[in-house]
RNA sequence: GGGGUCUUAGCUCAGCUGGGAGAGCAUCUGCCUUACAAGCAGAGGGUCAUAGGUUCGAGCCCUAUAGGCCCCACCA
């Protein structure tokens, strides 16, 4: 045994056991066919090496779980973090090669990659690194599990498996297309803002009705180059007569028919709707129920193209400046209202999105999604929180054919291969080099995959699929996905349907949602406001288990929570308490020596209710970790450690301490080592470096607390005779404090203490357990008796169950205060009194509430009657 | 428009299957008591958003209302 320091450092602990946790490899998982496999997720690396809230909190979560199901024999895994494309997301390889000041355009798709590649090696494990500052398990073995380039096979089988399930199609849709990025994008990387804008109403003349228009409204006033109709709702009686008639579009001077469709809402703006059905996605429907031209008038980079006449170049919004100067010049606008819209933009880049019609890569949702409902709806795979399952549901009820085709140059390319001669398509595992038809050589799909289509794959690829590997047999499937709710469709979601599609069974059991870690003032943290925090920084003044701890504590699964730097320091002192402790009761074995066993005969009342308690706590504590209310289980342990033990126990055990001739020391000293070692082991997971340190340093038997045996419950080890006494003691040393506190009596004060109780159990209660009594209740003596023989008129007196304490402090007493003191007890008593009694009065109270109930609410009658009795009496001596 | 969620002490939040309202911080009082002032002992402070309902019993379940937040869809 080493003694701790005086002071708790973390920043010197935490140096030291990440040295060495790094040394001894304690979380590598293998194989292991006497075990139970416990595989847990990883969060990606990524390029840039910035560690965020988010992270800590995702990564705190999964390593709460991994040491938990480590120390319960587990061969727990951490399945490692994958070298997908979502990594390299555009605008941070963009930001990088802004850095290194090349432009990408300069570099082609070879090299690009290259470079993305060897970043990826560089900072890959740069968040994993900085993860383990604060105790993370997390490794990032990239010899043993990767999914970078060779996980184009993974890819490239799950997309011609997909392809030949016919579950895969390319077609010609109207599709999101960000034009600074200039790649489609899906519905689910769009996201809308409200922007001000205008609403444009523009007259176009009716054809053969001179001076005849209809009126039409709308947002977006370029995009009348495409106009190839206007359409009406058919109900609308105003323009029932225009159905079927010809239009000029204005400027481009094409004729487009009026035509019908219920999708017109006839409230809104004037019940005409232009329609284009190459930049709207209503307008695309309804041009392809009514045979509509789609007419494309947009670049890629969403400048004009040649269809728009004298306009062609021009970006979007000069090009709608100058035909809105247009219109009014042909006097066909006729007036501007300020409207607020929707606007959809990219997620990544933030610029405004167009719906453009492209050919692209689609996924057939309809069927794949169905296991991956009714895997939800079954049970076979749970949300946590239960209410998740609504969102989920959410999206599963209204799911669309994904898009899964990328203009980019990075990611993993499509496995397609077409014949520029005579047109034949064929999608290959392996590369196909020459047209099967005709020998001409075949040219690549230049598209490459959406980054979710990669990690969709990660709980099986990340394993080895699709080789037979044995990780992937023994870890597969997973257990538990700890994430945020922000990403249930991006990824849970996907990894679901690709799982049971490719695997035929579930990717995990459980998905674990956790809320979003937001700033004092309940503000998302972002780089854009600057009030993002550090976790590092965090961990620089407040260590890293106070980190941890502040990011669990009073939350509950899937709720948002804030940062305060007092929460921080409030779990920091936690910690300080915990050193405290183990540093008292480490110098106690210094001085009197280590025990090591101890019949539980020899232990005493304060003992046995202590080791009670604890063991109660193990079983708590290990259901609701197993219940993922990590919260709790935490909010429980602290509750025990810092009340229970070190502010009762441990006081209760110094007098046996102080005195070596005790007959019960070696009792104390061993309850004290057991049940702190305990409360260590189920800490650690929460605080793995204070818990450590103190381990190890209490003990050299084991090597680290991480790999010992999680605590279990011993049903020898429950008092509840002991626990009931103790209680009563606790309860008669609060009211002593309490009424020497309102008559202002000095600690350094001692009094004699007179018990007096009829009751021989009582009595023996509290002889039993007098040496902690006496010093709690500031005794100079304590005396138990069965009547009230000898005690001064004056004495102060509090009541408890079946007792009556009497401290006869002479002069202190002031008798109005105390009577004033009784009365308000009297009162209390009453009350009390008399809830129980109205209920117990209830006949239908009586007759249906459970019988257990109601010998608890009858127990509780007696004792507050017996103890408002007790008052009553004092009451009366003192008016004597 | 659809869905979710929240409203509990001055602040931030817990409250797990319905059975006498909790924590941290803040406030007040007294203590440097030989593990800990990053501490100890005490105290004050809440018609659990509002209105109904179910129940012997509701912070918890149901309905409605008000206000806040989030997600999805999106009307030109």
């Amino acid at each position: 045994m080493k003694e701790l320091e005086k002071t708790y450092d973390p920043q010197e602990i935490e140096g030291r056991l990440y040295e060495k946790w790094m040394q001894k490899k304690y979380f590598h998982a293998e194989v292991n066919a006497n075990k139970k496999p416990f595989t847990i997720m990883m969060p990606p690396p990524n390029i840039t090496g910035q560690l965020h809230m988010g992270h800590a909190l995702d990564n705190t979560m999964q390593d709460i779980l991994i040491r938990f199901k480590r120390m319960q024999g587990y061969e727990a895994l951490w399945q490692p973090g994958t070298d997908h494309a979502a990594i390299a997301t555009e605008v941070r390889v963009i930001e990088k090669l802004k850095e290194e000041g090349i432009d990408k355009k300069d570099l082609g798709r070879e090299k690009f990659l290259e470079r993305v590649w060897e970043w990826r090696k560089q900072y890959g494990g740069t968040i994993i690194n900085q993860l383990k500052k604060m105790g993370s398990s997390a490794d990032w073995d990239r010899e043993r599990f990767t999914m970078d380039e060779g996980n184009n096979k993974a890819v490239t089988e799950v997309f011609c498996n997909l392809y030949e399930k016919g579950r895969i199609y390319k077609g010609s849709r109207i599709g999101n297309w960000c034009p600074v990025c200039k790649t489609s994008i899906s519905d689910a990387e769009v996201v809308y803002e409200e922007q001000a804008g205008h609403f444009w109403h523009i007259n176009y003349p009716i054809i053969g009705e001179e001076g005849r228009f209809v009126e039409i409204a709308t947002t977006r006033p370029e995009t009348m180059l495409g106009d190839t109709a206007v359409a009406v709702n058919p109900d609308d009686d105003r323009y029932k007569d225009l159905i079927g008639k010809m239009l000029l579009l204005p400027i481009v001077n094409r004729e487009i028919p009026v035509i019908a469709d219920a999708y017109v809402d006839k409230e809104f703006g004037t019940g005409c709707v232009k329609i284009t059905p190459a930049h709207d996605p209503n307008d695309f429907e309804v041009g392809k129920r009514h045979n509509l031209e789609e007419i494309n008038i947009l670049n890629d980079d969403a400048t004009i193209n040649e269809n728009g006449g004298r306009y062609c170049g021009m970006d979007r919004y000069e090009a709608r400046k100058a035909i809105v100067e247009e219109l009014d010049r042909l006097g066909l606008l006729v007036r501007v209202e300020d409207h607020v819209h929707n606007v959809g933009t990219h997620d990544r880049c933030k610029a405004t999105v167009e719906p453009m019609i492209k050919l692209q890569w689609y996924v057939k949702m309809d069927e794949l999604i169905k296991p991956a409902a009714e895997a939800v709806k079954s049970g076979d795979v749970k949300l946590v929180p239960e209410r998740m399952e609504r969102t989920f549901f959410n999206w599963t009820d209204n799911i669309r054919d994904w898009c899964i085709s990328r203009q980019l140059w990075w990611g993993h390319r499509i496995p397609a291969y077409t014949c520029p001669n005579c047109g034949k398509m064929v999608v290959a595992r392996d590369a196909v080099t020459f047209c099967p038809e005709c020998g001409t050589a075949m040219e690549q799909d230049p598209d490459t995959l959406d980054t979710w289509f990669s990690s969709a794959l990660w709980p099986f690829a990340t394993l080895g699929w699709p080789e037979k590997t044995p990780e992937l047999d023994y870890f597969f499937p997973t257990d538990v996905l700890v994430t945020g709710y922000d990403i249930i469709f991006f990824w849970v979601i996907r990894m679901m349907f690709s799982s049971y599609e490719q695997m035929g069974r579930r990717p995990f059991h459980t998905v674990l949602f956790h809320g979003l870690v937001r700033d004092s003032q309940g503000r998302k943290m972002s780089k854009s406001l600057g009030n993002g925090i550090d976790p590092l920084e965090v961990i620089d003044k407040y260590g890293a288990d106070a980190l941890r701890m502040m990011l669990i504590m009073g939350n509950a699964p899937g709720n948002d929570m804030r940062f305060y730097w007092e929460r921080v320091e409030a779990a920091r002192n936690f910690a300080n308490k915990v050193w405290n402790a183990s540093r008292f009761i480490m110098m106690n074995i210094e001085k009197t020596g280590d025990v090591d066993h101890v019949e539980l005969s020899e232990l005493t009342a304060a003992d046995r209710w202590i080791l009670s308690k604890s063991n109660t706590l193990v079983k708590e504590v290990t259901e609701m970790l197993e219940k993922y209310e990590l919260g709790i289980a935490l909010q429980k342990v602290y509750d025990f450690v810092w009340e229970e033990f070190c502010d009762w126990y441990i006081e209760m055990v110094k007098p046996r301490l102080w005195n070596a001739e005790d007959a019960t020391h070696a009792a104390a000293i061993w309850t004290l080592k057991t049940v702190l070692i305990d409360a260590l082991k189920m800490l650690h997971p929460f605080i793995p470096f204070v818990t450590e340190e103190i381990f190890c340093n209490l003990q050299d038997k084991e090597d680290s607390i991480m790999v010992s045996d999680w605590p279990v419950y011993h049903a020898e080890r429950a008092f509840a005779e002991e626990e009931k006494e103790v209680e009563l003691i606790k309860e008669a040393v609060r009211q002593i404090r309490n009424v020497r506190t309102s008559m202002n009596v000095p600690p350094s004060k001692k009094a004699t203490v007179y018990v007096v109780s009829e009751n021989v159990g009582v009595r023996a209660t509290f002889e039993k357990s007098s040496v902690f009594f006496a010093t709690l209740g500031y005794a100079s003596q304590v005396i138990v008796q069965s009547d009230r023989t000898g005690i001064a008129d004056d004495a102060v007196s509090a009541v408890v169950p079946h007792a009556v304490l009497y401290m006869p402090f002479a002069d202190l007493v002031d008798i109005e205060k105390e009577l004033a003191r009784l009365n308000a007890e009297k009162e209390r008593l009453e009350k009390e009194v008399a809830r129980v009694e109205g209920m117990l009065s209830n006949e239908r109270f009586m007759s249906k509430a459970p019988q257990a109930k109601i010998d608890e609410e009858k127990g509780k009658l007696a004792n507050y009657t017996a103890m408002k009795e007790q008052v009553m009496l004092r009451l009366a001596q003192l008016e004597k």
